[in-house]
RNA sequence: GGAGGGGUGGCUGAGCGGUUGAAAGCGACAGUCUUGAAAACUGUUAUACGUUUAUAGCGUAUCAAGAGUUCGAAUCUCUUCCCCUCCGCCA
């Protein structure tokens, strides 16, 4: 959520900012005229409470009887007004939240502007793109070959954009899970499994449930709860209405989740494979940090999933997200794209956000600032591991050999062996 | 799923429908004493919103959450959520 006394002090700022994600200024006006309107109203309705609080509090100490009933009658007719006071300022307060919820976070300056991912800026190319003298395999025959995927009978199963792994393909994912959970508890990370289901209050409070976030969402009716999309959501709750210590930050998660998605809207796109699927598993990196912090930060979980790239010898672009295809939350993102040799394009494997206090304000994360001696709300910051499928398409393309082998990452082959060898051809 | 018992400040734990944001203890912080530390003693010790130059003052709210009864609710009623115990089921 936004801060309101961003907009009430600088609404054309606010304004420039947020028409740059594609916001109409009417839209940020009209949350501050409510919440014009919800002061306006608080402060008649606090009044009437101050003068029920000082007359109640008299009649106790009111001996003549007379006295006593009279100023009882008077409460009774406060206490109506009252009451429909607080009936007018609590809708104003609803509609005051569906205005300023709908609104996203305000991009940070520095943030390229556009309208649309073609506007993204690649900063950045790492690793080379391999020269196959070969006709190369893409990552579901590469699969079914070595026997690793099967999306045929998922299908039967679940249904569309589900897979099984097998055999090698499970010792890669959990192979990477290792060799993830190793180095980021190397650097600061603490190892986290959240629960993988949420409840409605929460998921809005972590602004995930908006801006036409929902329709991706999996909602269980029986239970009113929602499936997560990554462990993020849950992850982020860890420290809602917790006050840090200064010195606890910043402090850095890693933690491991399936996530579940709808795709809704994305019918007929990547229908091949395991690269948009209902479900997969995800390692994510999550970080709280004092506001000062978060930019560094950000710099610092970006530069964690490039080390990991690079020891996994795969090619890939940094892109900058500019304002019209970044997320909800975000002040800022960046994206990996690997380079996917079947598709002959780099495609979105990670993605890495500074939300700076936008998500905080909603869960009521704070830390205590020594200096000022006041609770300030943290920075919170989330990236992406590894998508276990999305990099397993990869390190099966990149790394395929002409006799139909695929040679295993270095870093790798403690878990899975050398090389996942032709099982069957179909 | 069935039957019970509970949710009060950072923690433990009092609390009669009436100036109770809430006793007491612990912890934490500051100070006195001490070469230093401990002990002892003294003091401070929630948060949010509104108003405001103000982390002053004032007002409002908060005893799990929401509604209700009442002039007045931590205290009475209802609903929801959460926790605990026993039984059943279960990885």
């Amino acid at each position: 959520m936004i801060d309101i006394k961003l907009i009430r002090d600088n609404l054309e700022e606010v304004k420039v900012s947020l028409l740059k994600k594609g916001v109409k200024a009417v839209d940020i006006e009209h949350v501050l005229d409510l919440d014009k309107k919800y002061r306006d109203l608080l402060r008649t309705f606090e009044d009437d409470k101050a003068e029920q609080n000082r007359i109640s509090n008299g009649i106790p100490f009111m001996r003549d009887n007379i006295e006593r009933n009279k100023m009882i009658n008077e409460m009774q007719i406060l206490k109506i007004q009252i009451k429909d006071r607080e009936q007018k300022i609590a809708e104003i307060e609803i509609e005051f939240k569906k205005g300023i919820n709908a609104l996203p976070n305000i991009p940070d300056s520095d943030v390229l502007v556009g309208s649309s991912e073609k506007e993204n800026r690649v900063i950045k190319k790492v690793g080379e793109i391999r020269a196959f003298n070969f006709k190369i395999l893409d990552h579901m025959e590469l699969g079914e070959n070595l026997d690793l995927i099967d999306t045929t009978q998922a299908s039967l199963v679940s249904g569309a954009r589900f897979f099984y792994l097998k055999n090698e393909a499970v010792l890669l994912e959990f192979g990477l899970v290792l060799f993830v959970l190793e180095f980021l508890t190397k650097n600061g990370f603490t190892p986290v499994i959240p629960p993988v289901m949420i409840k409605p209050e929460m998921y809005m409070k972590m602004g995930r449930l908006l801006g036409g976030q929902e329709d991706e969402r999996y909602y269980l009716k029986n239970d009113d709860m929602f499936l997560v999309g990554s462990a993020e959501h849950t992850i982020g709750p860890l420290h809602a209405n917790y006050i840090f210590s200064e010195n606890d930050l910043p402090k850095r998660y890693v933690g491991f989740s399936t996530s579940f998605r709808r795709e809704a809207g994305s019918y007929g796109k990547d229908t091949k494979g395991i690269l948009r699927t209902h479900q997969f598993d995800k390692i994510e990196m999550f970080v709280f940090s004092k506001p000062e912090d978060s930019q560094k930060e950000h710099q610092f979980l970006l530069s964690m999933q490039e080390d990991m790239m690079n020891q996994l010898d795969l090619p890939y672009q940094v892109v900058e997200v500019c304002t019209g295809d970044m997320g909800f939350t975000d002040s800022k993102q960046y994206d990996i794209e690997t380079w996917i040799p079947s598709q002959g394009n780099y495609r979105e494997t990670h993605s890495c956000s500074n939300t700076t206090d936008f998500q905080a304000r909603g869960i009521n994360a704070r830390y205590k600032d020594k200096e000022k001696d006041k609770n300030e709300f943290v920075h919170m910051l989330n990236a992406t591991g590894f998508a276990i499928g999305r990099i397993l398409i990869a390190i099966l393309e990149n790394n395929q050999q002409e006799d139909g082998s695929v040679k295993i990452p270095a870093i790798l082959q403690k878990y899975v062996g050398k090389d996942l060898i032709l099982k069957k051809i179909k």
